[in-house]
DNA sequence: ATTTATCAGGTTGGCATACAACTTTGACAC
DNA sequence: GTGTCAAAGTTGTATGCCAACCTGATAAAT
């Protein structure tokens, strides 16, 4: 049994990260977990409202407010008249990440090679059925990130439009979804840019991006498929070190926590 | 804004799969969409559950569950007290694939893509970290796919357990929960399994898929990552193909009515 | 002047009851 | 068997009430 992390699903930091867990949210969590593992089949009735509360001891509001969490989570549909009923596609919940988990270095190393291998085979498959639209759309990011220069908010916003635009060109949406699904998770927080780097030294930074993303619309354009892959994967490997360089900066410079 | 038609009680012999829209799914369609639109900006508080049901004309009891849904989707927070808050990241809610989505053959054919991307990458991770036990659990997998040999439901159930055990190979969580999350979405419905099959067409399926199993568990087992990808991306493919293939079947035989 | 305590009003969380709308079931008539 | 229909069961909605909690303002203390 877990704990109830993941209720508040997200929220500003500033303010109370772990909400009381209210019954609703207790019963939910029970609900969820039996029919998760089993305990309540796939396509099965629940008990009655009114034998939940009161096996559960709580009011039949709690148990229709649980109930509608899992409809809305696709676990079960309730149907008037007759009961609710567990999803037959249930174990439906959605991929997804937790404020806490990202505060993890290492769970956010995790999602980097997440991202890295969705990264290089998405170039594979842009490579293959790019489009001249694609062409001209990832040429105009990289122009655009020359343009924009040192600033580096501008700089990280064209960079995403970048990987974007090589997540339309696989022409599979789902790759486009995921690939903002993770990337405003995975962006270092505009702290770790500002903090006291040298022109020079970022300077080199963008110019070695610059070139690898180059290096990757180049096999791209060429449509070699495995160059690309390898390009893509190159990139996202120094991205990670990259990553990891800024985390151990801040993790030696202050221990990076907030007052509250 | 959408019809979410009611029509008059008609009994069709067979139970309906759309149930009839309930005053809090009108709510909670509302709500969301304001909040997904901008018109609720993110952050913002909600007004009190009270006024909104002044203004909509339904009790207090509908809005509750209408923001239970929304809260359970992450689209709002609710604190005891105060409010219900609008999340800043609305938009940005986790990866979500819908029932309607996976009704469409190019769509499950576009998530099959993205798990062969993925299955790709984990073989190499697999491959380059798996640990004596993850090679005994990948080998046990394969031992009770020979045992449990024709029945279509336990292979398939088998089958997710090797793919799950190359994902713990990789050492990183997420591929985990990524297989188990898209796994339930992609495996054909049995029915596709039970329709007229010859034992010895499903005995060669069978036989192909395992032949297939060993070459990338064996790629695996000699940390062979170059070769492990390229079998995973062999299975998947084999896989993608296999799939269409059934689809298509039952495209041929029923009528396979579908609006859009 | 600044901090602390207190209080009043507002808001969500939970409970209880009643009824409406709908489904299922089984008895009964045919 | 078959069809009808009433009764029981279940979810949907409404209403009222109170508890727990938050917020802001006011008062009190330092």
């Amino acid at each position: 049994m877990e704990p109830f992390g993941r209720f508040s699903p997200v929220n500003d930091e500033r303010l109370p990260m772990v909400k009381a867990a209210s019954l609703a949210d207790i019963l939910y969590a029970k609900l969820e977990e039996e029919i998760i593992s089993g305990v309540i089949p796939a396509g099965s009735k629940l008990p009655a409202q009114k034998d939940i509360a009161e096996r559960e001891e709580v009011s039949r509001t709690v148990v229709r407010e649980a109930v509608a969490r899992l409809e809305a989570q696709g676990f079960a549909v309730a149907r008037q008249g007759s009961g609710v009923y567990v999803s037959e596609t249930a174990q439906y919940r959605a991929f997804q990440v937790t404020k806490e988990e990202l505060s993890e270095l290492s769970d956010v190393i995790k999602l980097l090679e997440m991202r890295q291998a969705i990264e290089a085979e998405m170039a594979g498959l842009a490579a293959a059925r790019r489009t001249q639209a694609d062409i001209a759309e990832m040429r105009a990011a990289l122009r655009r990130m020359r343009e924009v220069g040192d600033d580096p908010a501008a700089s990280a916003q064209v960079d995403s439009e970048f990987h974007l635009a090589i997540a339309r060109a696989t022409q599979n949406d789902y790759f486009v979804r995921f690939i903002q699904f993770l990337g405003v998770r995975l962006v270092p927080p505009r702290s770790l840019y500002l903090r006291d780097q040298s022109e020079d030294v970022h300077h080199a930074y963008v110019g070695k991006v610059s070139d690898e993303h180059e290096a990757l619309l180049e096999a791209i354009i060429r449509m070699d498929i495995e160059g690309a892959r390898l390009a893509a994967r190159l990139h996202m490997q120094e991205s990670l070190i990259r990553h990891s360089e800024l985390s151990d900066a801040i993790a030696s410079g202050n221990d990076g926590s907030r007052p509250k």
